[in-house]
DNA sequence: TATGAATGAGTCTTCATTCAT
DNA sequence: TATGAATGAAGACTCATTCAT
């Protein structure tokens, strides 16, 4: 409970000032983005931001107009991310085995991809009442799509992605974790027997 | 604020006084309910829903300890009701062909699903952060595929869940629907070939 | 934090009824001193001592007016029973040792008499507000010189009186305990060379 | 409510916007105290405070993380004064009748010394239940004693402590007055006939 | 350009007290 | 006679945002 990074008077413990500071900006997204991992967008305050950046609360407020522009950019920041790191994933997908066996990896890869998942959930609940961020699920949708699509065809990238999705939060959920087993062979069915490749 | 301006002994506008009033309690967990498709987890108060409830603000907190108290009251309350209506849902099918069409019903059932969805994702995500919730989710996933295991196999049940879940969040957030017959080859995919039914 | 007695649904831990239940009055009484005790005038309720005399909370209100009423009956009950003791603890005393040896136990009784202190400081500080209470703590001024003073004679009365108090006091608050020798000819000092005794 | 009405747009009487206002923590810490004299440690509130420094609201929750730090910081700044104001009262001090003078209008000095005594005892009574307070009584204790001792010795110091602290606690509370006389004996005795003075 | 100070609205929660039964 | 239910007022505290420097 704000133990650290309290700003004003009343909790006052040192931060030395850091003036001339390029990328604070990106520095505050990132802090913006493990608050949302930690509390949600339920929970997220400039003041958590602020401490966790290790930046002055009057910083935040500059930077981002309000709390409302700073999850949109926190959360346009994160799907940039995710959505180069998410194709760089398949690039050397030269199989059907290889395919599966990445997908699996993504919805097994449990604590480790808990960060991704939180805030994949997290958005998708805050974009089903702001409309400023639906264009960023759409954007995100399509191309996570769009790259499984290359390999698979529309249609099936479209059950896939909802497969994975559902999987996803199960795993989340779920204390033990699902046979492996299990995991390849819904994703297997559901990829159908095609070939698979760029080629496909 | 107060849609319905309670509090203050200015602006007294309508509410009768209500001395005895018995259901308040489920009232309020309505009123929760309603206050969290409107607004979800991140923007529910104990004011939103004396509002809504249409009682005094002292009436929320003396029903329930905490707003936290609260949530899981009304989430649990929700969960009931769905669990029943999901068994109802499944008591007629007799062939695979009925269950199709019962679940592409569930996916494209579009705004009239809403509330339901919605429910559903919020509880998910806050149950990721409150241990006291997952129990609750745990025993709604478990029933849920219990409906659907008797008539599938508990694996398929399994896929078949996620795969529902994924759909519906791709549902809610997309602006066009998505083609009845697309959903319907997806789930028939995920059902198998196998025969459908309490003997299967 | 409000465990046991909770009054209303919100967290309606068991309580068998108990109809009929004479001595229900000074069992709040009691329940008030200890609370009292506890937390002092800044923090007693109604509901702590409804709690702590296992009564439901109604019970407190319909035997005492006010808050301020429960206060002052408690206070009266405890001065009541303060002063029966303080005069029975001086009746076999004959000689100016024996009265010295009273005193010295008095301020060094440590955790025992911590309860009495406590509640002495307590009433005193709140009759420095209520007039109310002044006349109790008059009365008991009175009283407790009155006693003193059959063995002592006014003036010394008074002056140990005090002396006690302020000893006590620091008793009180100190963490290590004062020599008893140091206690004793403080007392010795004050009481100066005279006899004692009911005829001094 | 509200002396001087703050909060709320409507009934914007009184006190100019005064953004920049240094020392504005003294000012509150200073009207903590008044309010501490005015109702005691039970009666404090953030609100009573605001009204009597003449801040809003927020100011004082922006000052100080929280009602017990207030309190804690308040009393820390008292004792300060106090401390201070106390040694001053000695330093003129060469006779044993000087002493004894300047000790008898400590305890008579009435309505003056009102004051300082409740805040004392408000002090004594809440570092009672607070271990935070108490590092600051026992600083107290041993500061004042620490005074009298240069001038009367250790133990004496400790006794005439004990003495000053019942008779103005009694002082306060009883109507009428005690003889000066009475209370010039009663230090006098507890003095003893020793030379007083810094080489005593 | 940054930021510490400030503030008003609103949050959860507690509670004395009232009242219908 | 008791008491569970109810409620309005107030309490501590948080926070988005504004502003002067």
């Amino acid at each position: 409970m704000g133990t650290s990074g309290r700003q004003g008077p009343a909790g006052a413990e040192g931060r030395r000032a850091r003036r001339h500071d390029p990328q604070r900006r990106t520095r505050i997204l990132d802090a913006a983005l493990e608050v949302l991992v930690a509390d949600g967008v339920a929970g997220i305050t400039h003041r958590k931001v602020a401490a966790r950046a290790d930046v002055p609360l009057g910083s935040v407020t500059y930077h981002f107009a309000s709390l409302a522009d700073l999850l949109a950019q926190a959360f346009a920041w994160y799907v940039g991310q995710r959505t180069a790191e998410y194709e760089a994933l398949f690039t050397e997908v030269a199989t059907r085995a290889d395919l599966i066996e990445i997908l699996v990896d993504l919805v097994q890869a449990g604590p480790s991809r808990h960060r991704g998942a939180v805030l994949g959930f997290e958005l998708h609940l805050a974009a089903l009442r702001d409309p400023a961020l639906r264009a960023l699920t759409h954007e995100w949708t399509r191309a996570s799509r769009a790259v499984l699509a290359r390999l698979t065809g529309p249609e099936t990238a479209a059950r896939l992605d909802a497969l994975l999705e559902g999987m996803i939060m199960h795993a989340l959920l779920s204390t033990e974790r699902e046979p492996r087993e299990e995991t390849r062979a819904a994703i297997a069915q559901t990829l159908g027997p095609a070939a698979v490749g760029p080629g496909a």
